[in-house]
DNA sequence: AAGTCGGGGGG
DNA sequence: CCCCCAGACTT
């Protein structure tokens, strides 16, 4: 059985103990399969340039890396794409309105990210005389860059010898090792093994692992004959690498239910307005709804007006599934101070998450 | 240590 | 429907 990394005990059993010992991951034979299945990604120096001596962007490595927290490569490209066009350097996002980058950053999710972003550019020139740090303690300092990010950096532009564990890694060694855990309970212990085997292509060794779980060892499929940790992997030679990682009970998503209220003035402009600076899409653009309860309640209708119901729009957060019932209605503009009126062109510019797009979409308001 | 925080693609 | 994605931050 090799060494299972096994964490027997950690709280529930009094003795312990892990892998003081883990058998090490092969490193050359990753960085070789590397040099030959790079992806090849908008913000990536590949093997062949590195070892001509480019050295990656930080500025971009850094946007790349936010972006793709949580994050598909799929999703992320095009964002990437537009955010380095509109701010080439970290100079250029940090002089930017925080509105334009909440603006440019809608629809990816996850908002605190834009404004951590912000805050970050602004810290990188105010504080580091717009250079970012080169190591990933200091890294970490920074907003919105936390364990994973400052180790991906460091070793990415600086090659700093550091253990770069993302989703990605956690399944790969979760399946190297036959984890018997959740990857949660074991997070030190992994962190420790994969440290052991990181080379002085410490940048070009991080990659290769995360494309590894991204095209050889990925959440449903294992293609293990083509993979370079073939040999010292015990989820393979158990056969059934897919049983890794082990998953910890899922909990429960509740729903949450209210009304949406879409409200247009006679030029046909709608009301939008902002939302709280802290929370649930804090400081995204939103209409404005009812609060979100449990049970259904009725409408507390903004203004009296001829309304129309449209549906209802689901949508999945992390936490709930929201369910709010559409309604629209052309209202005198008296009262309404809060907000702005937007014309039903200018809706792609504004920084409306994909809840109230669907939402807007529903009460018949195309958009792009 | 557990909760909060989006959205989309693929099985 | 379900899962998972180059996680960080708060409590």
């Amino acid at each position: 059985m090799g060494c299972h990394l096994s964490l027997m005990g950690r709280r529930r059993y009094p003795s312990a103990m892990s892998l003081s010992h883990p058998h090490p991951i092969d490193s050359p034979a990753v960085l070789a399969w590397y040099d030959r299945h790079a992806r090849d990604l908008p913000w990536r120096v590949s093997p062949q340039d590195r070892r001509d001596g480019v050295r990656p962007d930080p500025y971009r490595v850094w946007l790349s890396e936010v972006m793709l927290q949580q994050t598909t490569v799929a999703a992320v490209k095009a964002y990437f794409l537009r955010f380095t066009s509109l701010w080439p350097t970290v100079a250029n996002l940090a002089a930017a309105p925080l509105d334009a980058v909440l603006r440019e950053w809608a629809g990816l999710g996850y908002y605190a990210r834009a404004r951590n972003l912000h805050a970050c550019a602004q810290a990188v020139v105010g504080d580091h005389g717009g250079v970012f740090p080169d190591t990933a303690a200091g890294l970490q300092t920074l907003p919105g860059i936390g364990a994973y990010t400052s180790a991906a950096i460091a070793a990415i532009c600086f090659d700093e010898r550091v253990a770069v564990l993302d989703g990605n890694l956690d399944r790969v060694l979760a399946r190297y090792y036959a984890l018997d855990v959740p990857v949660r309970e074991a997070k030190d212990e992994l962190r420790g093994a994969l440290q052991l085997a990181v080379p002085v292509r410490a940048g070009d060794f991080a990659q290769a692992m995360m494309d590894l779980g991204a095209t050889i060892c990925a959440p449903r499929a294992a293609m293990c004959l083509v993979c370079p940790l073939h040999d010292g992997c015990e989820a393979r030679a158990e056969g059934e690498p897919t049983r890794y990682p082990i998953k910890p009970v899922k909990a429960e998503r509740p729903v949450r239910r209210g009304h949406a209220f879409v409200m247009r003035d006679a030029s046909g402009d709608v009301y939008l307005q902002s939302r709280p600076a802290k929370g649930l899409l804090a400081g995204m653009t939103e209409v404005p709804t009812s609060d979100w309860t449990a049970e259904p309640g009725e409408p507390d209708f903004p203004v009296t007006a001829a309304w129309q119901r449209h549906g209802e729009v689901v949508h999945i957060f992390t936490h709930f599934r929201l369910e709010l019932e559409v309604w629209s209605a052309v209202v005198p503009p008296d009262g309404l101070v809060n907000g702005w009126w937007s014309s039903p062109d200018a809706l792609a510019g504004e920084a409306l998450p994909t809840l109230f797009r669907k939402v807007l979409n529903l009460a018949g308001l195309d958009q792009a």
